[in-house]
Parts: structure tokens; C-alpha cells; sequence
DNA sequence: TTGTAGGCGTTATCAG
DNA sequence: CTGATAACGCCTACAA
């Protein structure tokens, strides 16, 4: 009987010094089989090929061949084969699998913070199209941190066939030597000589800008992300250079961290700033910033447009909405997905940089500037 | 290649996974420039106990003891190994260490969605603790359905030491002969003769009923989870309990999915209810209400109040802000996969259930009884 | 304390 | 098309 298998996703943590095993403790409750001393309902854990071949009467080798590649093996002996995996309720043992081979099946995807909600349409693109071709995605966070990042990256190596990096924040040396050894695909950045899938944010900024300028705004404050992040330094560009064509002046303003919290504390700057309009870094800052100025009595949009980046889950669920600059994640998340596992099979094409477009998503939390 | 269209079906072990043909690429990159280079580069990601036995001048086997169980080796000649294995970047291959053992330092933690925010701080908890014990958390999805809920444990069984059931949707019996076979935790549920780790529900739906009868109301609307829900047949029990004790009538209403979506689509039942408080099985579902009820023209909380439940992230970004029973989510990630490494460990204490308070978290969206 | 010799479950290489 | 047999990298009695 064929058993469906459902879409997977892994988290590794973010751990790194692995010289040493635990405490030393037997593993009790899985009792080593030998003396036959559990056995659950069904033919319990540990069948393997060699019990496959006693009951069907091969080879070991044979089996492996009628379960790993089938055609290789005559069609009689394959449904034999296949009879007794089923009776005997054999499962693979990826272990046993991936050391002589290598491959385990699995892409690893590294992502900065497991609960920012940026990430959940990647992983979800991600898992989606790996989950298509068999693969099972493994997901690890990296704390915001390069160094953390570089680490888990080295460790997923080990045990992924390829990895995917979302916003990366390391530096692109470090990518380089990543992606020679495996393949890599990064996601929110482009690294010379790796595959990237990135947003081009020019239209979606192109988009917002034009948007403000019509609406009579003359200054806007635009909250910058992570010192490291590539993404934020192309939207900050990119925001400058449509402001200069729309004859918008604009400023840099920094936040401490990209999240609502670091929104709540940016707002003090952007008051004092005096811009009517405000994009921010992602739509995290976006939802702080946005609370806080509601906190101390501002009306959004009358008095200030806020925009943000990147359109996450609960981005609809301010008052009023979000307006937002839309980067479609799990689009990047899918393609990335996509591109590694061409790669995995040997289509790899070089080491093109995919765009894919961003739009501006009309909400209402922008709108005409305050009469002056 | 693939047989099926649909994506999460698809053939496991028992019929042969490898839907791929000639693959045996990907590790070309690999093998060129280990020898003359610089050492201080990172090397490779491919050596092994033997190529520090050989640098250190002493036996595979001594480095192997070394490096798992320090103590049982010289001091002089631990040192000499440790610095052997960082010159060569020496990497445990989790895949060869896991053969002879079975242990893999990993632990499985399964949720219903992973694009469910109500998992995030529960992932987030056992990440946490995990992480401190040197395990690794794998996460693995079950589409909301029991069968392939079990399926994925199964498999999840096959490579972590041990599983942390989230929600889980399938039935007792299953959970209990996962448990035979290996640690089990669960989250969100009791299952006699397993470790449980469970809000009580009492306090908080004690508290937002008592808020309710105060604010005048007399008509309360409960709007159900999944039916295999464990936890939202308690809190059905409790609000039930807690409506009787406060003299408010209690009617309940179902929902297709337990999801923003589904919050919407109960919306014209909740109106033809007559109720002026709903209480949701969980905030996504009072946030999709939420938004049909204000689309419809109706003020939240003058005209009806709403309370969700579990203070899922962006729970407060709504308009009003959303009162809700809190569950301490992350506290649970956090016990069950102490619980967890405990068994593994061998302090397995018998398979007591652990409560975690719960408690009324009072915003904006819970209000006065509309006058009559 | 350290070295020796199997073995874990699969796959790959070669013969037959 | 199928059967032996050697890796794969690590762990663990058992000796030395």
C-alpha cells in the first residue's frame, strides 16, 4: 500500500559545538531489538533489506535496487520485493541511506527569526515546491546574528544536500565558500558567483513614491533595517533615487532592530524629522511605528503616511490597513526552492540572479498630505 | 517522475521514493583544493575521525572516544585531538554517528500549520530549550488531518530521538503506541499514560465569562474549533461551565476552519445568533469575525464583543485591539521539550500531566452589552 | 589508557 | 537481470 506523505518542514537550532554528546546516558526506551523484547502492534521499527530478501527470496543488493531505482530489476521480482517491504512494514533508514551516498533528500533553509512573519511565505514557497520533488525542507534561524549564521550554515551543510539563505546577513565570502561545497541559493540579496532570487523593488518603490508625491507630501522619512542587511540598503537606494526623480525630499533615519518594538522607538525620530510620510525597512517598524504615533494622539493617515515593505501576515489587521510595498515571498521562496533543486539534479544553469517583481499595495494608512 | 498531481501525496519508503533519475552531480566542487591550500582557510566539509587519528598520531578509535565522551581519555592526548580536529574542521557526520547509535540529538516537534501563529511561540519555546542541550529541533507539518499526522510522526520517528506532539488531531491509541516506541510529549491535550503538557483553561475562561456577565451581557456565542480538537472541546466545557456559574446563556456555533478565513464565514451565523459576545476557539478566528462583522457596518465592541483566544502575535494589531485568553505557548514549548530531553535522559518520571495557567488578556474589542 | 575488529543499513562496483 | 562484496564514518566491546 502507497502512504501519503504529508509536507515537511524542519527547524535545526541554531546550536553549533557538536565535539560533544550529551550527558552519558543509554537511550533506554529504545531498546535495541536484539532479544526481540518490544514489539508494538505493527512489525515494530527495525525492518531492513536483508529481511526483505529472506521473505522474498534475493538478494539484499536486489532489494535495494527494486526500492531505490525502479526499473533496474525485473517486474515479477519487483512486485515480490514490493509485497514483503509492505508486509514487513520496512521504512528506509535515512542514516544507513545517506552515508554511503551522501544525499539525505533534504535542503536546508536558513531564515534570521523563525517568528518574524516575513519568512513564513518563503518557507512556505520553499517547503511547497521541495515538498513536490520529495525533498523535506529543514529550517534553522540564525538569531539575526552573521556569525550564528555562518555556523548553522556549516552544520546544515553536513546533513542537507543544499541551502537556501534568506536575507543572509554573513558576508558574501562566506556564501562563496558555502556554495562551494553544495549548491546554495540566496534569497533577498545578490552575491556575485551564487544563484539569487531577489524582489527588484523599483517598481514597488517606484509605486510608493510616486504615490506620496501626488498626494502633495514634500518630506519623507524613510526607517532603514539591520546595518547588514543587503535588502535594506537597496530599498533605502532605491527610495532616494525615486524620490529625486519625483522631486521628493527625503531622509535616513535608523532603527535599533527590525521589529515593532524597534517601530515604537523610531517614532520620536520621525516626529521630530518633520516628514508627512513614512516608509519604513519592513512592515514590522511600519505596525510599531504606526502604534505609537496613534499613542500619542496622531491621526494615520491625516497627519503622517506610514508604508511599509514586504506585506506580512496581520499586515490588514491594523486600523487603518497597511499600505505597503508587496515583495512576493513565497513566490522567492518557491524559486529558490526551484533553482536548488535544478541544481541538485545537475540542470544547474550559471549562476543567474532571478527578479521578481514587487508592487505597491494601496491601503490606508497613507494618503494626501496635512494642509499646510 | 511524479506520479500524482497532488503535492503532499506522494510515495514513501515502501514504494520507492526515488523519483529521480541521473542525478550524481553536485559534489564536484568539493573535492579540488583540500591539499596545497592554506590551512587556516576553512576546510572542507570532509574529514574524518581517521584524518585526526592521523594528524594526532593515535588510534580512530581514541579520537572517536575523545571527542564523545570526554574523560575517558589522557589528558595530553585529548588536547592533542582537539587541536587536530579544529586545524581540520572536523565535523561530526551526524548520519555515521546516528548508524551504530540511533541517537541523532534531535528531537521532532509536529504542528498542524506551520502558517498558524498559535505555533510559533510553542516552536519557538522548544527551539529554546532544545538548543541549550545540544539537540536539534526538526518541525514537521500535519495539514490539520489526523492520518497524515500519524504518518508524519512515524516517519519523524524514524530520525529524532524523540516527538512533541502539538494539538496533535490523531487519536489516543496512536499516540499512546508512538509512546511505546519513543519519548512522547504532548502539547495541548491529555492522553492517559502519556506526558501532557496542557493550559488550564479554567482561570482565563473564568475570568472573560465573569467580564462578560458584568458588561450586561446575557447571550454568549461560542464558535468551535475542529472537531478533533482536544483543547476546543475544553474550552467549550469551560465556557459551558463558566456561562452556567454566571447565569449567561451559551449557544455554539461551528466553523469550517480554524483560521482568519474561517472567522469570516461564521460571521453571519454569529449574526443570526442573536449573541452580543462571541468567545472564538482561537484569534485567528475572532480576527476573520472581527473583520466580516466591521465590513458589515457593525461597531466591535458597542454592538457585539469579541474574545479569542491563545494572544497570537498581531492579536493586539487589530482595531480595537483583540481581548483574548492568553495561552502562555512558549512557556509549553518550553516544559515539553524540558519533559522531553528528561525522558531521553532517563529521569523519565512517570507520565504526569503538567498545567500551565491561562489568563484574560483585556483589549479593546470586549465591551459593554449593547442597550436593548 | 589505547589499539583491534566488527557491525550499523544502504548503495555501488563487479562479476556471473 | 541478479548475487557477492566492499565501502560510508562512527561507535563499542574486547584485548593489549
Amino acid at each position: 500500500m502507497t502512504e501519503s506523505r504529508a509536507s515537511r518542514v524542519s527547524a535545526i537550532a541554531a546550536d553549533g559545538s557538536d565535539l560533544h554528546a550529551g550527558s552519558a546516558v543509554s537511550a533506554e526506551v529504545n531498546s535495541a531489538a536484539s532479544s526481540g523484547a518490544k514489539k508494538g502492534r505493527t512489525g515494530k521499527a527495525n525492518s531492513t533489506i536483508y529481511d526483505i530478501a529472506k521473505v522474498a527470496g534475493v538478494n539484499p543488493s536486489t532489494v535495494s535496487r527494486a526500492l531505490s531505482k525502479p526499473g533496474r530489476v525485473s517486474a515479477k521480482t519487483q512486485k515480490l520485493i514490493e509485497k514483503a517491504a509492505a508486509e514487513l512494514n520496512y521504512q528506509v533508514n535515512p542514516f544507513a541511506r545517506a552515508l554511503p551516498t551522501g544525499r539525505t533528500n533534504t535542503i536546508g533553509l536558513i531564515v534570521a527569526d523563525i517568528t518574524n512573519p516575513t519568512f513564513f511565505d518563503i518557507i512556505r514557497g520553499a517547503q511547497a515546491t521541495g515538498n513536490v520533488r520529495d525533498y523535506t525542507l529543514v529550517l534553522a534561524e540564525s538569531a539575526e546574528s552573521g556569525a550564528t549564521e555562518l555556523t548553522v550554515a556549516r552544520r546544515l551543510m553536513s546533513t542537507a544536500d543544499g541551502l537556501i539563505l534568506a536575507s543572509p546577513r554573513m558576508n558574501d565570502a562566506d556564501i562563496r565558500s558555502l556554495f562551494a561545497d553544495k549548491p546554495v541559493v540566496v534569497i533577498n540579496r545578490e552575491v556575485e558567483g551564487v544563484p539569487c532570487v531577489i524582489p527588484d523593488v523599483r517598481k514597488g518603490i517606484g509605486e510608493a513614491v510616486r504615490s506620496i508625491a501626488a498626494n502633495g507630501h514634500k518630506k519623507l522619512a524613510f526607517v532603514a533595517g539591520p546595518a547588514q542587511s543587503w535588502m535594506s540598503a537597496r530599498r533605502w537606494e532605491g527610495v532616494q533615487e525615486a524620490c529625486e526623480w519625483s522631486g521628493v525630499e527625503v531622509i535616513r533615519l535608523e532603527s535599533t532592530k527590525p521589529t515593532v518594538d524597534g517601530g515604537r522607538q523610531v517614532a520620536r525620530d520621525v516626529l521630530s524629522s518633520g516628514a508627512s510620510a513614512v516608509m519604513t525597512y519592513n512592515d514590522l517598524l511600519a505596525i510599531g511605528l504606526m502604534q505609537e504615533l496613534q499613542a500619542a494622539g496622531l491621526d494615520i493617515p491625516d497627519q503622517i503616511s506610514i508604508i511599509g515593505f514586504d506585506d506580512i501576515f496581520g499586515a490588514d489587521f491594523t486600523t487603518p490597513p497597511l499600505t505597503t510595498v508587496r515583495s512576493p515571498l513565497e513566490a522567492c521562496g518557491k524559486a529558490a526552492a526551484a533553482r536548488l533543486l535544478d541544481l541538485l539534479h545537475g540542470n544547474g544553469e550559471l549562476a543567474r540572479t532571478l527578479q521578481v517583481e514587487t508592487q505597491l499595495v494601496l491601503r490606508g494608512s497613507s494618503g494626501r498630505s496635512p494642509a499646510r
